[in-house]
DNA sequence: ACAAAATACGAATATATATTCGCGTTCGCA
DNA sequence: TGCGAACGCGAATATATATTCGTATTTTGT
């Protein structure tokens, strides 16, 4: 497990020469190659380095420890997810229900297309952890999903709009992963994308209000 | 990783005796206090044998690998759930609609319960592999989620049951983790129960008929 | 009570893999 | 052109842990 030098997620070096900065480039295309096609059990630095075509040594000049790695890769993914449900989400040019469609539609399908990448992250997770500005991030967004379903079903309380912002975020990300693991055509995946959406809508609907 | 006697889950030797028999049942429970107390990393052989006063040589009597103690557990975790599921939808005495709530119920309940142990077997997942036979139990109770949802909601056509079914199916198994990972009361949990039942039972209604 | 079978033991073995370190090479710059 | 810093290398090291195997102990049937 080698929990040796870990915690440390900075890089003991700081590239400064272009060479460099592509070799950091190549090891991090390479990880990502890894667990594609090799899958979790088969990243290790070693096979990283060899695949990013530098040695182990290299590798570890700009990486403190394996689990940096995967922290690097896993920050990049959210982010690019985090960027695509924020776009939909601020379109104010679609009606709120059909947003709260859209991000489903979207993140279930970019689950699925890296479905692999994410997979293999899921499995590496216990051997790292997330850096806490990413995880901060998360919730970033959450003020304008409560406006979103505020306008989506006007008349909910405080606590219903919480509530029901927590159910969906939940929702996406449970569906989405269970969505992803179990592999299925694009059609499939908005199938479920739009039930998933369709059960969230009408629970909203039937809410009661005072 | 160590794969290479793996595959084989069936014990190379079979317990004659009394002693050998609370053996290997002393290494079930030990393994289970480990998952549960020490977590996945620490899931080793020595200290499984350890935990249950015997001998890593005397796990190996009966046990061909590590990953089989694995199965053992998540099989008997499959079996006592299948059984409690099977328990709420074959009770004719309630419902239908309540069924399907009381299912959703009862599985976050037991998931949450649980949650250690079963959170620490999803992230040995990758070391191991089900038996093919619990996997088939499985769909067993299909047809009476399908005969449950038709007398829910009346009138759907063959297709529309079927995806229904299987959106329950995917609700509860990835709603539950969901929840079950972050730590939460009791009675949250059952609000994320009755939403999810809410939500299902909200589409269905919503459903179109011809 | 005695032999054979079953069981228990745990130090030794095999292996995998994360990480280090000393040395040779290349780059930036005066 | 030359020098120091940055870079790149990969064999060697450290460690963890799954699994084996020869031996000691206990049980069973007679």
């Amino acid at each position: 497990m080698a929990r040796r030098s870990a915690g440390t997620t900075t890089p003991r070096k700081v590239p400064k020469q272009a060479r460099s900065a592509r070799l950091v480039d190549a090891i991090l295309q390479a990880a990502v190659r890894v667990l594609e096609k090799d899958g979790a059990a088969a990243f290790t630095t070693i096979r990283v380095a060899a695949r990013a075509g530098v040695s182990v040594g290299s590798l570890y000049q700009y990486f403190p420890n394996k689990g940096s790695i995967l922290v690097r890769l896993q920050e990049d993914e959210w982010i690019s997810t985090s960027q695509l449900v924020d776009g939909i989400f601020s379109d104010t040019s679609v009606r709120a229900p059909e947003r709260l469609r859209k991000v489903l539609r979207a993140f279930f399908q970019s689950e699925c297309d890296e479905a692999p990448l994410r997979h293999a992250l899921d499995i590496m997770a216990p051997h790292f952890e997330p850096a806490p500005e990413v995880v901060k991030r998360r919730d970033r967004g959450r003020p304008l999903l409560v406006a979103l379903i505020d306008e989506a079903a006007p008349g909910l309380d405080r606590r219903q709009l919480a509530f029901a912002a927590e159910l969906y975020v939940s929702l996406m990300k449970s569906m989405g992963k269970q969505v992803s693991e179990t592999v299925r055509s694009p059609a499939v995946v908005q199938s479920f994308a739009d039930a998933s959406a369709d059960m969230f809508l009408a629970y909203l609907r039937d809410l009661p209000r005072r």
